[in-house]
DNA sequence: AAAAAAG
């Protein structure tokens, strides 16, 4: 039995046809600008015919505002909400700037190579009407592979930032032919490693060519990063309340780090999602749920960076193929992967950084669709959640399981739990033994809040202070 | 603190 300690009744219990058609319109009204359609943003006929064969026909709001101004050759600083269609909001002015024959007239930098196979495979169905080759590289594959559709030159090439940096030392993929730079996901692009990668790649490119940056949300370093690169930009900001969309429903589940593997196999037995991710913090922890699940005859797959790429080749298309119904992956796959079906993501450890927790739930709910994202808090983890809530801006409702059974105390809990409650007891006695000295009244008085000053010094105090966050 | 990305 599930009960929701939500304060708002359930949706489920309001199911009427005009509330889910409101609804529906509502969500379509949140996302995609309906007065316009793709034909009104300036885009050439070779382009819109592979849109309209993909199906679209309004485009969204970020899609509706990016692309007329990169068609006007602007430089753009882009934000939106993970699966607002931003691959096409870039793609789509690329294919109608870039003229065939054009070999590396843009280069488009994401941080993963799963990311680098998906936008590649994105923008070649929408340039499907137009003769433009688009190219994929990242590290993992053989360069010999590589070297010969390099060497065909292709238009638009979609890389990560180590696999680019080594083509481009080996002469065999060129910054000054580059007309137009893209940084996706470009949050994630800021990070220790990548930071110095993207400065490299961008400030090698001495003609400076038009840019366009995209991240889900922008940050002051973002905002530093665009301003040296970029020549008069136009910045997009969306004006979503919530950074999540409202399609995902949102709960946290309250249980012990030791029994986050038997809530998560009681999740997928009882609650029986279609295709579900789990995310975990580490690589090692995914390897052991992964294990826990098989063992559990549930048939889990893997996905982290530790894996050798053919492997996570395979895993991403039994993925893409719907011949998985369990994904257990680290942060590698928190990004940008559009994948169809993906009912509920379970966060088996909430992330450290809450832009990741976004990423994460926003790997569900894609094209309009519903979805479902759990999150497993352990009672010391309730400031991991309370970060998510106040940059997601909502309230995280707590669902409580009343039929799973908890597992026992293990050992060195029981016993670390016994230790602390002696030290308690000890400091209390001692403090007992030495009665601390009457306060002066003069001394308080100093305080009006009621705070005796210490004798200690600052700076111990300082120290004392980070010792306790780590 | 961890994960990703060049071998």
């Amino acid at each position: 039995m599930t009960t929701s300690t939500d304060k708002t009744p359930p949706r489920e219990n309001d199911p009427s046809p005009e509330s889910v058609a409101t609804q529906a319109r509502e969500e379509a009204e949140e996302t995609f600008d309906t007065s316009k359609t793709f034909a009104d943003l300036g885009l050439p006929d070779d382009v819109l015919k592979g849109i309209t064969e993909s199906g679209f026909v309004h485009p969204t709001k970020i899609q509706a505002s990016l692309i007329p101004a990169a068609l006007a050759g602007r430089h753009v600083l882009g934000q939106a909400k993970t699966g607002t269609g931003k691959t096409a909001a870039f793609g789509l002015p690329l294919l109608a700037a870039i003229e065939p024959g054009d070999h590396f007239a843009s280069l488009i930098l994401v941080p993963t190579r799963e990311l680098a196979i998906q936008v590649a495979q994105e923008i070649k169905d929408l340039g499907a009407g137009t003769p433009l080759h688009v190219l994929p590289v990242y590290g993992g594959q053989r360069i010999t592979a590589q070297a010969p559709k390099l060497e065909r030159g292709p238009e638009i090439v979609v890389g990560t930032p180590g696999r680019v940096m080594d083509l481009h030392e080996r002469r065999m993929l060129p910054y000054d032919t580059v007309r137009v730079a893209v940084l996706d996901e470009v949050d994630r692009m800021l990070d220790i490693g990548f930071r110095d990668d993207i400065r490299k790649i961008l400030g090698g490119m001495k003609q400076r060519p038009q840019t366009i940056f995209v991240s889900a949300t922008i940050s002051p370093e973002i905002e530093k990063l665009a301003r040296s690169y970029m020549r008069d930009p136009v910045k997009i900001v969306s004006k979503e309340k919530s950074l999540t969309v409202a399609r995902v429903k949102q709960s946290w589940i309250n249980v012990e780090r030791w029994d986050k593997r038997k809530m998560l196999h009681h999740l997928l037995v009882h609650e029986t999602p279609e295709l579900t991710v789990v995310f975990c913090r580490t690589k090692r922890t995914v390897d052991d749920v992964t294990k826990f699940l098989n063992r559990k005859d549930i048939a889990a797959h893997a996905i982290h960076g530790d894996l050798i790429q053919s492997q996570r080749n395979k895993v991403m298309e039994r993925l893409r193929g719907g011949k998985l119904s369990v994904l257990v992956a680290s942060d590698l796959a928190a990004r940008g992967l559009d994948v169809d079906g993906i009912s509920h993501v379970i966060n088996y450890d909430l992330p450290e950084d809450p832009e990741v927790y976004v990423h994460r739930i926003g790997r569900t709910a894609r094209a309009g669709r519903k979805g479902v994202a759990w999150s497993l808090v352990s009672p010391d983890q309730g400031d991991l959640l309370t970060n998510c809530e106040m940059l997601a801006n909502i309230e995280i409702p707590q669902q409580v399981y009343e039929d799973f059974v908890p597992g026992t105390v293990p050992a060195d809990v029981r016993a670390e739990k016994e230790l602390a409650e002696k030290r308690v007891q000890a400091r209390e006695a001692s403090m007992k033994r030495t009665e601390a000295p009457p306060v002066k009244a003069d001394d308080t008085a100093a305080f009006p809040g009621g705070i005796v000053p210490t004798k200690m010094p600052a700076r111990r105090m300082q120290g004392k202070v980070r010792t306790r966050r780590r």
